[in-house]
DNA sequence: GTACGTGCAAAATGTTTGCATCATT
DNA sequence: AATGATGCAAACATTTTGCACGTAC
């Protein structure tokens, strides 16, 4: 599917900005800052703004295209920037105390710890909570060997 | 345990204003704000500064007597406010898309689904990617039947 | 008495917005 | 042509910090 299709589907006008920006997006498996993405996309767009960036992200995950994922903190004391995920079904997250970069925990495992969620609980929880579960977030927080943050 | 003496064991000295935001923090089951903590705190602790609440909380996640829970977003677009949770074992918790509450599961719940995450797999990921986990966080997005907050 | 905590106001992020202009439909 | 996106700079919100003073040990 052509990046246009896939934004005209989601009711989004197709710009070299959106086209760049989903490109980089989807194609790192790391999961960039606002920040990020704009350093990683404007050499290759001319003129790109950082408010862009933020207005696409937004809108991206308002039509379901892409994720925010929190940051607890960013390594040291303190908040952090939002992430950003093109990933759109439930997956797992590792995330690195010491630098704050978050990275995918392999399908295959992802798949094997989701598969034991039993539905009854998610139910439960909606019968007794009178709470409507869209979505599961779960991260494994810790530290690579040796503090690098590529898998 | 006198909060005199859990502070003690954790290194950290005694203040007023230390005592009242760990009470204050202890005592609630809804996950505080910063600044929510400052407002429920301030009226019994004259003089209270923000700052000090930011302060006091960030040296209560240093030793470990309290959590930092990131927010994805506070209910509408944007960045929210950190919150803040004095239960420091693993538990879920159900975030409000809406409003950007945060609540505990049951433990009972809670139990149940933690119980059922193998060791094999968190010991598989530390094998296959270098990665040692020291915290596992589990979050339902979600949103209350009529949008109420409350449990 | 010394080291650490506090309060204030100012700085440092990180993110959003108003507005004029430009591009896509 | 009309609607919506962009870029810039300024506004905002949240969190941190520098410094003078106060307090716990």
């Amino acid at each position: 599917m052509t990046a246009r299709g896939v934004f005209t589907r989601h009711g989004l006008r197709h710009t070299r900005q959106r086209q760049a920006i989903y490109e980089a997006l989807a194609a790192t498996k790391e999961h960039p800052t606002a920040d990020e993405l704009f350093r990683m996309v404007s050499p290759r767009t001319p003129g790109l703004s950082l408010a862009t960036v933020y207005n696409t992200l937004e809108a991206f995950c308002e039509v379901g295209l892409a994720m925010r994922i929190a940051s607890t903190s960013n390594g040291k004391r303190g908040t952090g920037s939002a992430r950003y995920d093109a990933t759109v079904d439930n997956h797992l997250h590792l995330r690195c105390q010491q630098t704050g970069a978050v990275i995918d925990v392999p399908d295959e495992l992802s798949q094997r710890l989701l598969d034991r969620i039993p539905s009854e609980l998610l139910a439960e929880l909606e019968a007794k909570l009178g709470f409507k579960v869209e979505q599961v977030q779960i991260e494994f927080v810790g530290c690579f060997d040796g503090g690098h943050t590529k898998a």
